[in-house]
DNA sequence: CAAATTCCTATTGACATGTTGGGATATATG
DNA sequence: CATATATCCCAACATGTCAATAGGAATTTG
Protein backbone atom coordinates (compact mmCIF):
# COMPACT_ATOMS: atom_id res chain seq x y z
CA UNK A 1 0.00 0.00 0.00
CA UNK A 2 1.40 2.74 -1.28
CA UNK A 3 -0.27 5.28 1.37
CA UNK A 4 -1.63 4.74 4.59
CA UNK A 5 -4.38 6.22 6.70
CA UNK A 6 -1.82 8.77 8.21
CA UNK A 7 -1.89 9.88 4.61
CA UNK A 8 -5.80 9.37 3.97
CA UNK A 9 -6.88 10.99 7.21
CA UNK A 10 -4.54 13.92 7.15
CA UNK A 11 -6.01 15.15 3.29
CA UNK A 12 -9.70 14.70 4.56
CA UNK A 13 -8.35 16.48 7.83
CA UNK A 14 -7.13 19.09 5.59
CA UNK A 15 -10.64 19.61 3.86
CA UNK A 16 -12.90 19.58 6.36
CA UNK A 17 -10.95 22.48 8.03
CA UNK A 18 -10.76 24.61 4.51
CA UNK A 19 -14.46 23.85 4.00
CA UNK A 20 -15.30 25.03 7.95
CA UNK A 21 -11.96 27.71 8.25
CA UNK A 22 -14.40 30.74 8.35
CA UNK A 23 -15.53 29.50 12.10
CA UNK A 24 -11.96 30.38 12.71
CA UNK A 25 -10.31 27.90 14.94
CA UNK A 26 -12.25 24.04 14.49
CA UNK A 27 -11.35 21.84 17.64
CA UNK A 28 -10.26 18.88 16.80
CA UNK A 29 -13.18 16.69 18.43
CA UNK A 30 -15.96 17.91 15.65
CA UNK A 31 -13.43 17.10 12.50
CA UNK A 32 -13.30 13.85 14.17
CA UNK A 33 -17.21 13.64 14.62
CA UNK A 34 -17.58 14.63 10.84
CA UNK A 35 -15.09 11.82 9.42
CA UNK A 36 -15.95 9.64 12.00
CA UNK A 37 -12.26 8.84 12.42
CA UNK A 38 -10.86 8.14 16.58
CA UNK A 39 -9.66 11.58 17.85
CA UNK A 40 -7.12 10.02 19.38
CA UNK A 41 -6.00 8.69 16.41
CA UNK A 42 -6.32 12.04 14.50
CA UNK A 43 -4.41 13.62 17.32
CA UNK A 44 -0.88 11.90 16.48
CA UNK A 45 -1.76 13.06 12.94
CA UNK A 46 -2.63 16.30 13.29
CA UNK A 47 0.60 16.52 15.32
CA UNK A 48 2.60 16.21 12.63
CA UNK A 49 0.85 18.71 10.40
CA UNK A 50 1.66 20.96 12.98
CA UNK A 51 5.09 20.43 13.60
CA UNK A 52 5.71 21.08 9.82
CA UNK A 53 3.69 24.22 9.67
CA UNK A 54 0.79 23.18 7.76
CA UNK A 55 -1.95 23.57 10.50
CA UNK A 56 -1.64 25.86 13.44
CA UNK A 57 -3.31 24.68 16.80
CA UNK A 58 -4.48 26.84 20.11
CA UNK A 59 -5.02 25.47 23.37
CA UNK A 60 -8.30 26.39 25.39
CA UNK A 61 -11.36 27.41 25.76
CA UNK A 62 -12.36 28.26 21.96
CA UNK A 63 -8.56 26.75 20.80
CA UNK A 64 -8.48 24.24 17.90
CA UNK A 65 -6.59 24.48 14.36
CA UNK A 66 -6.75 25.80 11.45
CA UNK A 67 -4.64 25.90 8.21
CA UNK A 68 -1.42 28.17 8.00
CA UNK A 69 -2.35 28.97 4.08
CA UNK A 70 -5.23 29.42 1.98
CA UNK A 71 -6.07 25.27 0.59
CA UNK A 72 -4.57 26.55 -2.98
CA UNK A 73 -1.48 26.32 -1.71
CA UNK A 74 -1.05 22.82 0.03
CA UNK A 75 -0.08 20.25 -2.92
CA UNK A 76 -1.40 17.27 -2.16
CA UNK A 77 2.07 15.10 -2.89
CA UNK A 78 3.63 17.65 -0.39
CA UNK A 79 1.06 16.55 2.48
CA UNK A 80 0.89 12.80 1.70
CA UNK A 81 4.89 12.65 1.07
CA UNK A 82 4.80 14.51 5.04
CA UNK A 83 2.55 11.99 6.25
CA UNK A 84 4.07 9.07 4.77
CA UNK A 85 7.94 9.75 4.73
CA UNK A 86 8.48 8.74 1.36
CA UNK A 87 5.94 7.96 -2.08
CA UNK A 88 8.46 6.38 -3.59
CA UNK A 89 6.60 2.97 -5.26
CA UNK A 90 9.69 0.51 -4.33
CA UNK A 91 12.25 0.93 -2.31
CA UNK A 92 15.00 1.38 -4.46
CA UNK A 93 13.45 4.66 -5.56
CA UNK A 94 13.69 6.19 -1.93
CA UNK A 95 15.71 9.13 -1.70
CA UNK A 96 18.48 9.26 0.60
CA UNK A 97 18.72 5.00 0.45
CA UNK A 98 22.03 3.23 -0.61
CA UNK A 99 22.27 3.25 -3.85
CA UNK A 100 22.07 0.06 -5.41
CA UNK A 101 24.98 -1.65 -6.44
CA UNK A 102 23.73 -3.32 -9.70
CA UNK A 103 21.94 -0.38 -10.85
CA UNK A 104 24.18 0.16 -14.01
CA UNK A 105 22.71 -2.41 -15.76
CA UNK A 106 19.50 -3.66 -13.76
CA UNK A 107 16.45 -4.35 -16.40
CA UNK A 108 14.06 -2.76 -13.94
CA UNK A 109 15.25 0.12 -12.88
CA UNK A 110 13.90 2.37 -15.31
CA UNK A 111 10.75 1.42 -15.09
CA UNK A 112 10.82 2.32 -11.51
CA UNK A 113 11.81 5.59 -12.30
CA UNK A 114 9.29 6.06 -14.55
CA UNK A 115 6.44 4.89 -12.04
CA UNK A 116 7.84 7.42 -9.32
CA UNK A 117 7.48 10.14 -12.02
CA UNK A 118 4.03 9.36 -12.80
CA UNK A 119 2.94 9.15 -9.27
CA UNK A 120 4.95 11.95 -8.19
CA UNK A 121 3.88 14.35 -11.04
CA UNK A 122 -0.15 12.91 -10.45
CA UNK A 123 -0.13 13.73 -7.16
CA UNK A 124 1.47 17.14 -7.75
CA UNK A 125 -1.33 18.15 -10.00
CA UNK A 126 -3.79 18.65 -7.16
CA UNK A 127 -3.99 21.17 -4.31
CA UNK A 128 -6.34 20.98 -1.10
CA UNK A 129 -8.75 23.21 -3.17
CA UNK A 130 -9.30 21.15 -5.73
CA UNK A 131 -10.76 18.32 -3.31
CA UNK A 132 -13.18 20.85 -1.87
CA UNK A 133 -14.53 21.81 -5.36
CA UNK A 134 -15.79 18.12 -6.06
CA UNK A 135 -16.57 17.80 -10.01
CA UNK A 136 -14.34 20.66 -11.08
CA UNK A 137 -11.13 19.13 -10.85
CA UNK A 138 -10.16 16.44 -13.49
CA UNK A 139 -8.80 13.54 -12.10
CA UNK A 140 -7.76 12.03 -15.19
CA UNK A 141 -3.71 11.56 -16.45
CA UNK A 142 -3.59 14.34 -19.19
CA UNK A 143 -0.89 15.70 -20.52
CA UNK B 1 5.64 1.18 -0.39
CA UNK B 2 3.37 -0.08 -3.18
CA UNK B 3 5.57 -2.56 -4.65
CA UNK B 4 7.91 -5.40 -2.07
CA UNK B 5 10.81 -7.04 -2.85
CA UNK B 6 8.44 -10.09 -4.16
CA UNK B 7 7.29 -8.13 -7.12
CA UNK B 8 10.68 -6.79 -7.81
CA UNK B 9 12.08 -9.85 -7.59
CA UNK B 10 9.89 -11.61 -9.30
CA UNK B 11 10.43 -9.09 -12.22
CA UNK B 12 13.99 -9.87 -12.39
CA UNK B 13 13.65 -13.63 -12.14
CA UNK B 14 11.41 -13.43 -15.03
CA UNK B 15 13.89 -11.02 -17.26
CA UNK B 16 16.85 -13.19 -16.04
CA UNK B 17 15.07 -16.29 -17.46
CA UNK B 18 13.65 -14.82 -20.36
CA UNK B 19 17.25 -13.55 -21.52
CA UNK B 20 18.49 -17.15 -20.68
CA UNK B 21 15.67 -19.65 -22.01
CA UNK B 22 17.48 -20.57 -24.94
CA UNK B 23 19.06 -23.03 -22.27
CA UNK B 24 15.63 -24.83 -21.98
CA UNK B 25 15.68 -25.26 -17.74
CA UNK B 26 17.10 -22.76 -15.81
CA UNK B 27 18.23 -24.43 -12.10
CA UNK B 28 17.19 -21.71 -9.46
CA UNK B 29 20.74 -21.93 -8.22
CA UNK B 30 21.83 -20.38 -11.30
CA UNK B 31 19.33 -17.43 -11.37
CA UNK B 32 20.28 -16.67 -7.35
CA UNK B 33 22.95 -16.72 -8.08
CA UNK B 34 23.62 -14.31 -10.86
CA UNK B 35 20.62 -11.98 -9.35
CA UNK B 36 22.29 -11.87 -6.49
CA UNK B 37 19.43 -13.30 -4.17
CA UNK B 38 18.91 -15.70 -1.54
CA UNK B 39 18.06 -19.23 -3.17
CA UNK B 40 15.67 -19.74 -0.05
CA UNK B 41 14.16 -16.31 -0.68
CA UNK B 42 13.78 -16.95 -4.32
CA UNK B 43 12.08 -20.85 -3.86
CA UNK B 44 9.19 -18.82 -2.07
CA UNK B 45 8.71 -16.37 -5.12
CA UNK B 46 9.19 -18.77 -8.07
CA UNK B 47 6.17 -21.25 -6.12
CA UNK B 48 3.71 -18.47 -6.55
CA UNK B 49 5.04 -18.16 -10.12
CA UNK B 50 4.48 -21.71 -11.12
CA UNK B 51 1.04 -22.15 -9.06
CA UNK B 52 -0.09 -18.94 -11.46
CA UNK B 53 0.82 -20.61 -14.89
CA UNK B 54 3.87 -17.94 -15.16
CA UNK B 55 6.34 -20.26 -14.61
CA UNK B 56 7.13 -24.24 -15.82
CA UNK B 57 9.00 -26.11 -13.16
CA UNK B 58 10.71 -29.54 -13.84
CA UNK B 59 11.98 -31.60 -11.12
CA UNK B 60 15.57 -33.34 -10.84
CA UNK B 61 18.41 -33.60 -12.35
CA UNK B 62 18.46 -31.13 -15.07
CA UNK B 63 15.64 -29.56 -14.24
CA UNK B 64 14.58 -26.18 -13.27
CA UNK B 65 12.32 -23.51 -14.49
CA UNK B 66 11.28 -21.72 -17.84
CA UNK B 67 8.62 -19.37 -19.06
CA UNK B 68 5.31 -20.86 -20.13
CA UNK B 69 5.09 -18.35 -23.10
CA UNK B 70 6.64 -15.84 -24.98
CA UNK B 71 8.28 -12.88 -23.00
CA UNK B 72 5.90 -10.08 -24.74
CA UNK B 73 2.83 -12.25 -23.35
CA UNK B 74 3.94 -11.51 -20.00
CA UNK B 75 2.47 -7.98 -18.57
CA UNK B 76 4.19 -6.39 -15.80
CA UNK B 77 1.28 -5.09 -14.50
CA UNK B 78 -0.60 -9.15 -13.86
CA UNK B 79 3.15 -10.11 -12.64
CA UNK B 80 3.01 -7.79 -9.96
CA UNK B 81 -0.60 -7.99 -9.27
CA UNK B 82 0.16 -11.60 -9.19
CA UNK B 83 2.84 -11.17 -6.43
CA UNK B 84 1.40 -8.09 -4.42
CA UNK B 85 -1.84 -9.11 -4.45
CA UNK B 86 -2.99 -5.84 -5.28
CA UNK B 87 -1.98 -2.58 -6.49
CA UNK B 88 -3.86 -0.48 -5.34
CA UNK B 89 -2.97 2.93 -3.76
CA UNK B 90 -4.89 2.94 -0.76
CA UNK B 91 -6.91 0.59 1.04
CA UNK B 92 -10.27 1.77 -0.07
CA UNK B 93 -9.58 1.50 -4.01
CA UNK B 94 -8.93 -2.61 -3.66
CA UNK B 95 -10.99 -5.08 -5.16
CA UNK B 96 -13.31 -6.93 -2.78
CA UNK B 97 -12.86 -4.53 -0.05
CA UNK B 98 -15.72 -3.24 1.70
CA UNK B 99 -17.24 -0.59 -0.13
CA UNK B 100 -16.67 2.58 1.62
CA UNK B 101 -20.24 4.35 3.11
CA UNK B 102 -18.70 7.69 2.84
CA UNK B 103 -17.64 6.94 -0.93
CA UNK B 104 -20.70 8.56 -2.11
CA UNK B 105 -19.10 12.26 -0.60
CA UNK B 106 -15.74 11.50 0.15
CA UNK B 107 -13.74 14.37 -1.41
CA UNK B 108 -10.52 12.31 -1.88
CA UNK B 109 -12.26 9.25 -3.39
CA UNK B 110 -11.82 10.76 -6.97
CA UNK B 111 -8.08 11.49 -5.84
CA UNK B 112 -7.72 7.67 -5.36
CA UNK B 113 -9.28 6.45 -8.04
CA UNK B 114 -6.93 8.65 -10.32
CA UNK B 115 -4.19 7.86 -9.52
CA UNK B 116 -5.32 3.86 -9.42
CA UNK B 117 -6.01 4.54 -12.97
CA UNK B 118 -2.46 6.08 -14.13
CA UNK B 119 -0.57 3.30 -11.99
CA UNK B 120 -2.37 0.83 -13.65
CA UNK B 121 -1.99 2.27 -17.10
CA UNK B 122 1.40 2.98 -16.85
CA UNK B 123 2.36 -0.74 -15.81
CA UNK B 124 0.39 -2.18 -17.90
CA UNK B 125 2.65 -0.53 -21.00
CA UNK B 126 4.73 -2.83 -20.82
CA UNK B 127 5.83 -6.56 -20.94
CA UNK B 128 8.73 -8.76 -19.61
CA UNK B 129 10.51 -8.08 -23.30
CA UNK B 130 10.78 -4.29 -23.00
CA UNK B 131 12.19 -5.04 -19.54
CA UNK B 132 15.14 -6.99 -22.00
CA UNK B 133 15.50 -4.52 -25.10
CA UNK B 134 16.82 -1.72 -22.39
CA UNK B 135 17.20 1.54 -24.57
CA UNK B 136 14.21 0.33 -26.48
CA UNK B 137 11.17 1.04 -24.06
CA UNK B 138 10.17 4.88 -23.81
CA UNK B 139 9.20 4.53 -20.11
CA UNK B 140 7.93 7.96 -19.67
CA UNK B 141 4.16 8.88 -19.38
CA UNK B 142 2.94 9.69 -23.11
CA UNK B 143 -0.65 9.68 -24.43
C1' DC C 1 21.94 -46.03 -6.06
C1' DA C 2 23.67 -41.08 -6.10
C1' DA C 3 23.34 -36.44 -7.36
C1' DA C 4 20.60 -32.61 -8.47
C1' DT C 5 16.69 -30.11 -8.19
C1' DT C 6 11.98 -28.70 -7.32
C1' DC C 7 8.44 -28.80 -3.88
C1' DC C 8 6.34 -28.13 0.87
C1' DT C 9 5.74 -26.54 5.71
C1' DA C 10 7.17 -24.00 9.46
C1' DT C 11 9.59 -20.56 12.09
C1' DT C 12 11.92 -16.43 13.13
C1' DG C 13 13.22 -11.41 13.75
C1' DA C 14 12.39 -6.92 12.58
C1' DC C 15 9.47 -3.39 11.57
C1' DA C 16 5.19 -0.64 10.48
C1' DT C 17 0.42 0.23 11.35
C1' DG C 18 -3.55 1.40 13.79
C1' DT C 19 -5.27 2.39 18.16
C1' DT C 20 -5.77 3.55 22.98
C1' DG C 21 -4.56 5.61 27.76
C1' DG C 22 -3.07 8.93 31.10
C1' DG C 23 -1.84 12.96 32.08
C1' DA C 24 0.60 17.98 31.63
C1' DT C 25 -0.06 22.51 29.85
C1' DA C 26 -2.35 26.53 28.01
C1' DT C 27 -6.49 29.56 27.23
C1' DA C 28 -11.05 31.78 27.69
C1' DT C 29 -14.98 32.72 30.51
C1' DG C 30 -17.82 33.74 34.47
C1' DC D 1 -9.46 32.36 40.96
C1' DA D 2 -12.01 28.18 39.45
C1' DT D 3 -13.60 25.62 35.77
C1' DA D 4 -14.28 23.87 31.39
C1' DT D 5 -12.12 23.21 27.06
C1' DA D 6 -8.39 22.09 24.14
C1' DT D 7 -4.02 21.16 22.50
C1' DC D 8 0.28 18.89 23.56
C1' DC D 9 3.35 14.92 24.99
C1' DC D 10 4.91 10.22 26.03
C1' DA D 11 4.08 5.59 26.25
C1' DA D 12 2.09 1.05 25.46
C1' DC D 13 -0.15 -2.55 22.84
C1' DA D 14 -2.10 -5.71 19.42
C1' DT D 15 -1.85 -7.11 14.94
C1' DG D 16 0.00 -7.97 10.72
C1' DT D 17 3.41 -8.00 6.94
C1' DC D 18 7.96 -8.60 5.15
C1' DA D 19 12.27 -10.69 4.39
C1' DA D 20 14.81 -14.47 5.29
C1' DT D 21 16.09 -19.11 6.91
C1' DA D 22 15.75 -24.20 8.03
C1' DG D 23 14.87 -28.94 7.24
C1' DG D 24 13.35 -32.29 4.76
C1' DA D 25 10.15 -34.93 1.14
C1' DA D 26 9.42 -35.96 -3.67
C1' DT D 27 11.08 -36.42 -8.32
C1' DT D 28 14.15 -37.00 -12.23
C1' DT D 29 18.55 -38.11 -14.66
C1' DG D 30 22.60 -40.77 -15.33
Amino acid sequence: MLISTRGRYALRVLVDMAEHQSAGYVPLKEIAERQEISEKYLESIVKSLVREGVLIGLRGKGGGYRLSKAPDQFVVRDILRLMEGTLAPVACMEQGSAPCPRAVDCRTRPLWQGLDTVIDEYLGRFTIEDLMNKGDAAYDYVI
